[in-house]
DNA sequence: GCTAGTTTAAATGTCAGACATTAATATGTA
DNA sequence: TACATATTAATGTCTGACATTTAAACTAGC
């Protein structure tokens, strides 16, 4: 591992790169300790600050842990799925928040991923994740619920949803899709027959999943998904009209 | 914002939660600029090397950008589709060979989503998407090619198919589940004739996407899949009967 | 000989201050 | 006016020190 110190770009950049090449290319193994601070400025002709700097970007991206202490050092980090989840939804959300991704993309991709899911979880979703929707439902039909806080249970009824086709790497890749779209739809106002509307197309899905009925799941979600984006246009032109007859 | 001095976590990913946590809400806009890291160190009352970890944590994940000279200083970065995507593809190889995810699981999750694209794909693909897929088709046909060379070819292939659906969230969300699959096709090797059957089905997508056919793109998309779990189970069983032989 | 407390050592975490480098701006001169 | 120079404010890097944490080695007492 070498770094080029004319390189414009950072010293600890650098180490950063040539050690996450390390890591992805397996020359360092997960559990394995990296060499310690003072060792790693001495092979890269560094000081400690710089190496530490390189390390904390290591760290952000969880591709290492480090612990203090007579044994401690950096070791290469077990990347799982449930730390991974939160950087997605993190980044997925500063994505669409910062590109000004329209409603309707953002919400084409959501159902495109989770009938993607479908089929598979009319197949395996278990009793608990039945349950957990059906708590959701019940949830969402109280009616002294906010907005998000009503936005807040259809994540987690679309997670159940997505967790039944037992694929992590799919869970993995959704968490982000459906999570980030909460900000923007918190920004929708649910009436309370819009509210009405969506329980019941919640409690299709839930039906057609209790029935391991792939093809009405599918048709259920597509009903909802053109439901969600019909409810987003109103809201939205109801906007419009309001902001020109106060101009 | 402020951090607690004698909470067990560093005070640098205290510090760089509470920018991270500002930019998510909104209280940093894009291209603002955050104050130098004198001033940081003197908010937060730490030492400049602190902050100095703390923002290297967060031009990490890309959420800020660092520019030397008098008017220089950090920046909230716009996240762009671009960045995002490499990151995402870093993190995903490393969730599926650390964890040991299956060819199995992998494949699935990626197919599942794939086909997920199909009947967007199949309504908005460019003639320009088009012409990438039958150009890698050609090259996909070519007799010399190295195995690596073939899943690269590959990658591109399925890209294309997914950027048809000219939805860049759905884009962003794939990249990671196609490209980290990479490593995992490359343990197979494919023989001659397996690459002709997988240049035939590559063909039929090709020519429905063509058509505009939502139904036929989805069908020899789940041929496609089909077919290469079919194919990693072969290879695996011969790599286990080969084993037993020789013990 | 075993246990409990103590010491030691090695590592990360933090700090202070200095100097190097960069790049925009202000200044000065032909 | 145009170009060269000086200033300045910021990040990038280095040195050296001290604080804190933790496991392991050591020691005293039973």
């Amino acid at each position: 591992m070498k770094i080029d110190p004319n390189s414009p770009k950072d010293l600890s950049a650098q180490i950063a790169q040539a050690i996450r090449d390390a890591i992805v290319a397996g020359d360092l193994i997960v559990d394995q300790r990296l060499p310690s601070e003072a060792e790693l400025a001495d092979q890269f002709e560094v000081s400690r600050p710089t190496v530490r700097e390189a390390l904390k970007r290591l760290a952000a991206q969880s591709l290492i842990r480090t612990q203090r202490g007579a044994t401690g050092g950096a070791f290469v980090n077990r990347l799982r799925f449930e730390e991974a989840y939160d950087q997605q939804v993190t980044t997925s959300t500063l994505l669409l928040s910062m590109n000004a991704v329209s409603f309707d993309v953002a919400c084409e991709a959501r159902y495109a991923l989770e009938r993607a899911c479908a089929p598979l979880s009319a197949q395996r979703r278990t009793p608990d994740q039945l349950a957990t929707m059906r708590a959701e439902i019940h949830r969402q039909s109280q009616p002294g619920l906010t907005d998000e806080a009503f936005c807040a249970s259809d994540v987690t009824f679309h997670r159940a949803l997505v967790d039944g086709a037992g694929n992590k790497v799919l869970s993995y890749q959704l968490a982000g899709a459906v999570e980030a779209m909460q900000p923007l739809m918190n920004m929708i106002t649910f009436t309370a027959r819009s509210r009405e509307a969506i329980v019941a197309l919640h409690t299709d899905i839930a039906d057609a999943l209790q029935a391991q009925d792939a093809v009405k799941t599918d048709d259920s979600l597509a009903e909802l998904a053109a439901y969600t984006r019909e409810l987003a246009h109103t809201v939205v032109s109801a906007r419009v009209k309001k902001a020109q007859s106060r101009s």
